[in-house]
RNA sequence: GCCGCCGUAGCAUAGCCUGGUUUUAUGCAGCGGUUUCGUAAACCGCAGAUCGUGGGUUCAAAUCCCACCGGCGGCUCCA
């Protein structure tokens, strides 16, 4: 008998008999595995278990506990969901319905969009569903056949869908209903064992803006009761986080319906932890050799023309024409950096030249995209830009990377995830161009021993770029910094150095921004840490409460001292008992109360109460100089 | 921008579907008083809302209809 080779994802080879399917594989590993086995990747495609396996493929066994696993799981949800949906609305037209990162979600073309109230019954009726425990049935027909199977139904999707398809065509059955899929799926509906729909939404068919609009249904799906539960705690959990909610709860930020959507008004105690944020950077800009500047909000339109904006970029722009003169609202600061550049000639020798700037630029972003501090319409960047010569940009690249790092380690992110985007299809710059720069960002990355993975074709038009992804305290990812190549605006406005040969150069330009916009990486922050801040960053630090009236004054005194110490300290002297002002600083997440009573007065110490609820006396003295060294070190 | 849901005191909610006691109820916060208190809620009282804005339907609109503004969830976009 024939022998084929196999590659298992450990790098092993495995012989197995030629036509072995998936399952005859995974037996062959272990009787274990061929228990659990669920599905099989064949050369990073999903296919059924008893997929036929030819010579030199790929093969990963795919179990239930896998994260691939999952997502058989969850596709086959969906079609429980489409079958659902089909018994409650027969006249539905259906759409597609992949799995996704934590669930599946299935299109429908319907007269009514689904309600709260559907949604429960469409849960129901899955339910029941699962509970006849259908087999997933798989069948093949050809193409012109199956055109045919559709259009006599009416499923005008599904017959774009087959058009664009070649071959054998499989279809997958679950009872009475049959949907157009690849698979792999689960043998028998009865294997979900918790499912649940989360909630809907319009989406255009197949993404595109002029397509039709199709109702879309997500839910996520689960191999046990637990699993569901612990994703709903997570989700309760990230909830509880939400920024928008926090920022109202500590008062320290709105946006006013008058003022307009988008725009951000910051209160006293965000701006304290704003300034925080700006102070701390500010700082270790100027460690690194950056030059801070301050440019306008407002630039005439031949700034833009120039730039380029004006004709790629104005309808994310605010005009407004005043002496007959138009003007841009700026949506980035590199054309105000590059004329502060351009105000003099630099020889090669001054260069590196790096501007920072916290810049606050206006975009005009679509209404339906905004939402809290994550997305806005005014928003003030963390920008600089470095202006070097293209040996030197390896170096510089190097040393933006390390003050990212530097950065996020500080505000508590510690997984960090790094993605180098290259050459697009519509670029400008020559080939040769592209390639040093890209080869200047791999090495780069290299010499600082980082992992990172290439996003082919990702980068912007004028060059390539490094994005860097951040997690959070609960595993969130966020995208903060990003480090870009610029070949366009130098050139645009003939930015230029001397060099050793006493000609003109092009000068490199790099564009880079560590936390991106300050509004919203304060969102991030405030998720992050749940409204708890660090003593660095919060806006109030300290509150001091008086047991009973005789000791306002002494009171008063260590209120005072710690301001003068440059401490943000609150004085609570209202009448009310000391518990109930405790309970206030603490629902305002304060990092200390401090209380002072007749013990602390006679001895001149003071009794401080911590967010854990811990509490220690201590002079006054001693407290003042243990958390300026924690404001210090900012851990 | 598109689809859907939503907008009632500073905040959180109820009332809206099925219009009708005098354009509204509750909790927290606020204010006034009493209490002077030792680590997450003392007690009593008071005040606070043109029910997002504008228009329409009706004898009558927080409630029904339309437009706009704003928020939320999606889609799309994020030179």
């Amino acid at each position: 008998m024939a022998e084929i080779e196999l590659t298992l994802p450990d790098g092993s080879v495995l012989k197995v008999k030629k036509g072995s399917k998936g399952i005859d594989v995974a037996k062959k590993i272990g009787s274990k595995l061929a228990k659990d086995a669920i599905a099989v990747e064949v050369n990073g495609e999903l296919e059924k278990l008893d997929y036929k396996i030819e010579e030199n493929s790929k093969v990963k066994i795919v179990t239930r506990d896998s994260k691939e696993g999952l997502e058989v799981l969850r596709h086959s949800a969906s079609h429980v969901l489409a079958c659902a949906v089909k018994e409650l609305w027969p006249k539905t037209k259906l759409g597609i319905g992949p799995s996704i990162e934590k669930g599946f979600y299935y299109d429908f073309f319907k007269k009514e969009p689904f309600s709260n109230e559907d949604l429960k019954n469409i849960e129901e009726k899955m339910h029941e569903i699962i509970k006849k425990n259908h087999e997933f049935k798989r069948k093949e027909m050809e193409k012109e056949k199956a055109v045919k199977f559709y259009e006599q139904k009416g499923e005008k999707f599904k017959v774009e869908l087959l058009k664009e398809m070649e071959g054998k065509i499989s279809f997958y059955e679950t009872g009475k209903f049959t949907d157009l899929c690849k698979g792999p799926h689960i043998k028998k509906t009865e294997e979900i064992k918790a499912v649940k729909l989360l909630s809907t939404g319009g989406a255009y068919w197949k993404g595109d803006e002029k397509n039709e609009m199709l109702y879309r249904i997500y839910g996520t799906a689960f191999f046990s009761q637990k699993d569901l539960e612990e994703f709903s705690k997570r989700k309760e959990e990230a909830e509880k986080r939400d920024h928008r909610k926090i920022g109202k709860e500590l008062d320290l930020f709105s946006i006013n319906e008058m003022a307009g959507a988008g725009l951000i008004l910051w209160h006293p105690k965000g701006s304290a932890l704003r300034n925080e944020v700006m102070k701390f950077e500010e700082q270790e800009h100027k460690k690194r050799g950056y030059e801070t500047v301050t440019t306008p909000h407002l630039f005439k339109a031949d700034t833009w023309k120039t730039s380029g904006h004006y004709n790629y970029y104005k309808e994310n722009m605010y005009f407004l024409e005043i002496d007959k003169q138009e003007y841009g609202v700026k949506p980035m600061n590199c054309p105000a950096h590059i004329m502060i550049y351009k105000r003099n000639q630099h020889s090669y020798r001054e260069l590196p030249k790096k501007f920072f700037e916290f810049g606050t630029v206006y975009r005009y972003e679509k209404s339906g995209v905004l939402g809290g501090l994550f997305r806005v319409r005014g928003f003030t960047q963390d920008d600089a830009h470095i202006f070097c010569t293209e040996e030197q940009l390896k170096e510089e690249i190097k040393k933006v990377i390390e003050f990212c790092l530097h950065i996020f380690k500080v505000f508590g992110f510690k997984d960090v995830a790094i993605k180098l985007s290259t050459k697009p299809e519509k670029s400008i710059g020559t080939e040769k161009q592209w390639t040093e720069a890209v080869n200047s960002l791999k090495e780069a990355l290299k010499e600082l021993d980082l992992k990172y993975e290439i996003d082919k074709g990702e980068g912007v038009f004028y060059g390539p770029k490094i994005d860097f992804k951040v997690k959070d305290s609960i595993n969130r990812e966020w995208q903060l910094s990003t480090i870009q190549v610029d070949f366009n605006l130098p050139e645009r406005f003939d930015a230029v150095y001397i060099g050793k040969d006493s000609k003109k150069h092009r000068v490199v330009m790099i564009h880079r921004a560590i936390l991106g916009s300050l509004e919203r990486f304060i969102g991030i922050l405030i998720e992050h840490f749940k409204g708890k801040f660090p003593l660095w960053l919060s806006p109030v630090q300290i509150k001091v409460v008086n047991v009973g009236e005789k000791f306002e004054e002494y009171a008063e005194k260590v209120h005072q001292e710690l301001e003068k110490n440059d401490f943000r300290s609150e004085l609570n002297l209202r009448s009310e008992t000391v518990s109930y002002k405790i309970r206030e600083a603490q629902l305002e997440k304060i990092p200390f109360v401090v209380v002072v009573g007749e013990r602390e007065e006679k001895n001149q110490t003071v009794t401080v109460r911590n967010r854990q609820g811990k509490q220690e006396t201590i002079s006054l003295k001693d407290f003042i100089e243990k958390i300026k060294k924690e404001v210090k070190e900012r851990n």
